[in-house]
DNA sequence: CAGATTATTGACCAAGCGCTAAATTACTGT
DNA sequence: ACAGTAATTTAGCGCTTGGTCAATAATCTG
C-alpha cells in the first residue's frame, strides 16, 4: 500500500539523455540489479509499491521489468526465496548440536550471528509486510523455524535446566522460548518499523552494538526459565 | 495495499432491492457505523484498502463515506484517535503507583489488563500497518509510553531489585524492560500478523488463557533483571 | 398531505495501476 | 562495415482508484 499520504518525494528518473545514454547490461547483471533494487524498494513501499516507481529508481522503464519477470508476483517471489530461504545457514544447526560447547555460549553465539542476518531493514520490513499481506513467506519461514530451530532450542534449554525429558514441549515452555526469540526480533521491529532507537544503536545495520543486549537476553532467558517453569501456574486475578 | 494477490472474495454488496430498501440512519448512527466498520476493515486490508470495498461491506455506496468524512485520511485519523488515544486507562498509572501492592503483582495485573486492551486483531494490525506506513500513530503512541509507562516500570523494577537510584535508566536496563514489553506485544504479532498460534490459544480474542503466560513473562523478567544487570557486560565473540 | 430537508445514490472524471505489443537502439560476430 | 540479435523503450489498453456533483428518495414539519 505504502501511501496513505501521497508519496512525498517521487523517485527521480535517471533520464536517458545525450551524456547519460541508454545503458545496456547483460541479462544476468540486469536481473541481479532488479532483484537487489526490488528488495530495498519493496521493503520501503511494501509489496504494493508501484513497479513504475521501482523502475524509475533503477533508471529503467517499468516495461523492462516485465522482460525479466513475467509478472509482479514472480518478482516478489524471487525476492522471497533469495532473501529468506537463501539466508538460512545450516552451520547454525551444527553449532547448536555441538556437544562441546555450553548452552549459554551456544545460544548467545547463535543469536548474535542470526541477528546479523535478520536484523536488517529489508529483512524485517518485508517479513512483516508479508505477514500483514498473505503470509506467504511468514508461513514458510515459521515452518522452517519449527523444524530446524525450535526443537534444538528446547533441547538445549532442557539440558541447561538439567531436565532429561524428550517429550513434546509444553505451551509454557514454548511461550518462554518464543519470548526470547521475539525479544531478538522485536529489536528489529522497534528499529525499522516503529523507527524507535534500539538504545544507543542508531546505525543503519545493527552489528556489534547489540551483542551485549543479546547476551543479556539469552542470560535472562536461561536464568529464569527453570524457576518459572518449576513454579505452579498461579492465576492471579486482576 | 492489501492485495498482492487479487482480493480473493469480493465483499458482497448489500443490494438495495424491493425487500431490502435503502436504509436511512441518523447521521450519528451512520457515522459510528462507518468508524466501527472502518476499524475492522483497515485492520484487515491495511490503510490502503479501497473505500469502495469498505462501503460495500457496510451496505452503502462509497460516496456516502465522503458525506461523513471529507477525505480518506480524515477517516483514518478518526480511527486512530478512537482506537489508540481513546483506550489508554489512567487507572493503569494509579495501579503502578500504588504503594501497597508488591511489584510482581502490580506488573502482572497491569500487563494482564493492558493485554486485554491491545492484544486484539484490530489494535495490533492497525498499529503495525501504521508503523510500516508513516508511523503516524506509532510515534505518538510511543511518546505516550515513554511519558506515562516506562518511567513507572523502571522505578518499580529498581524497587524490586532493591536499587534506590533515581537516575536516568541505562541502555541495558531499558533494553530488558522493552524485552518484557515486546514479549507481551509479540504474542499479538504472532497471533494476528503471522497467524501463528499463541500456544493453545486460538480464540478470536485473547483473554484469560494468556494470563498465565503473562505472569510467567513478568516473573521471568523480574527474576533475571537483577543478576543480568549486576553482571559485567562481557562481549562474547562469535 | 404538501413541501422542505437531507441521507443516499448513480454517473462521471482524472490519475494511476499491471501488463502487452511493436518499435528502437545498443551490442556482437564475421 | 554490416547484418543479426536482443536489451530497452514508446505507445497504449482495460481496469481501478480517490474524489465530485447533481439527481433521488426517505423522513420530518406544518
Amino acid at each position: 500500500m505504502s501511501s496513505i499520504r501521497k508519496n512525498p518525494e517521487t523517485p527521480r528518473a535517471v533520464k536517458t539523455t545525450a551524456n547519460n545514454p541508454r545503458k545496456r547490461l547483460t541479462p544476468g547483471d540486469r536481473e541481479r540489479q532488479i532483484v537487489a533494487g526490488a528488495m530495498t524498494f519493496f521493503s520501503e513501499h511494501g509489496l504494493g509499491g508501484q513497479l513504475r516507481d521501482l523502475a524509475r529508481q533503477l533508471g529503467i522503464t517499468h516495461t523492462l521489468l516485465y522482460h525479466y519477470f513475467p509478472t509482479k508476483q514472480a518478482l516478489i517471489e524471487r525476492v522471497y526465496t533469495e532473501m529468506f530461504e537463501g539466508r538460512w545457514k545450516p552451520e547454525w544447526e551444527m553449532l547448536l548440536d555441538d556437544k562441546k560447547l555450553d548452552v549459554e555460549t551456544k545460544l548467545t553465539q547463535f543469536y548474535s550471528d542470526y541477528a546479523k542476518v535478520i536484523l536488517q531493514s529489508d529483512w524485517v520490513r518485508i517479513f512483516v509486510f508479508s505477514g500483514l499481506n498473505d503470509r506467504y513467506i511468514t508461513d514458510r519461514y515459521f515452518a522452517l523455524l519449527r523444524e530446524k530451530l525450535f526443537p534444538r532450542l528446547v533441547r538445549e534449554t532442557r539440558k541447561y535446566r538439567g531436565v532429561v525429558s524428550r517429550s513434546k514441549p509444553t505451551g509454557r515452555e514454548l511461550e518462554l522460548l518464543l519470548g526470547l526469540h521475539g525479544n531478538i526480533f522485536y529489536m528489529g521491529i522497534r528499529r525499522w518499523i516503529y523507527g524507535q532507537a534500539v538504545h544507543d544503536v542508531q546505525s543503519v545495520v545493527m552489528v556489534d552494538d547489540v551483542e551485549d543486549y543479546i547476551h543479556d537476553k539469552v542470560s535472562a532467558y536461561l536464568l529464569s526459565v527453570g524457576p518459572v517453569l518449576d513454579r505452579k501456574p498461579t492465576k492471579m486475578k486482576v
